[in-house]
DNA sequence: CGAATGATATACT
DNA sequence: GTATATCATTCGA
């Protein structure tokens, strides 16, 4: 079932981190309808994160989708080159988001190869997960309960026991912030 | 392990 | 408007 509006509303991103692996991200770009599962995810979690973009309760046309209302798309480019997805949540105006960094794919794994130009059945970052998928930029602010991005909850839960925590990648000029645990992923085998 | 890559934020003139 | 540093990464050696 499409995952509802209350999902991406609630006020700590960190567990809502740690729920969406397992769920369905679904895309219907350019023609092409694909699916997969999200095998790893970070938060970032407002303003008083120094990983992230609004630290600060920074505002720049790149990072305004964060302030959105929980449920949308917020896509940025890194290091010039690769679009990153995240899911925006909490309320209106205050910026948490979730990092897809890593997807297995469910449907559509011949349209996945053909856009990443190599194997893409599992990815194995959040450039390639965002490509493997489909969204660009032009997708910065799409509303996840549409009908070109969504995520649906086909009912698979992990044990605790199955998920890794630890710290973000690629965030050391985050100071302190760069050790929290806001990073998920399942464990090998799971 | 290290270079490539160019959008973006910020600090200037 | 122009200049410069930085970057939630990737790929090939």
């Amino acid at each position: 079932m499409l995952l509802p509006r209350s999902f991406y509303l609630r006020d700590d991103v960190v567990p809502i981190a740690r729920d969406l692996l397992g769920m369905t991200l679904h895309t219907r770009i350019d023609g092409q309808h694909v699916s997969a599962a999200i095998t790893e995810t970070e938060a970032y979690a407002g303003i008083n994160d120094r990983a992230s973009h609004a630290y600060g309760g920074r505002r720049t046309p790149r990072n305004e989708m964060m302030y959105a209302e929980g449920g949308r798309a917020y896509v940025y480019i890194c290091y010039g080159i690769h679009h990153l997805l995240n899911i925006v949540t909490h309320l209106l105006g205050v910026p948490h988001a979730v990092l897809v960094r890593g997807v297995r794919a469910i449907e559509g794994a011949t349209v996945m190869d053909r856009r990443r130009g190599r194997a893409a059945a599992t990815t194995d970052g959040p450039g390639t997960a965002a490509q493997a998928m489909g969204i660009r930029r032009a997708h910065d602010g799409t509303d996840l309960l549409g009908a070109s991005i969504w995520i649906e909850d086909d009912g698979v839960r992990y044990p605790d026991q199955a998920i890794v925590s630890g710290p973000r990648i690629g965030v050391n000029y985050a100071g302190a912030d760069a050790l929290l645990p806001y990073r998920f992923f399942l464990r090998k085998g799971s």
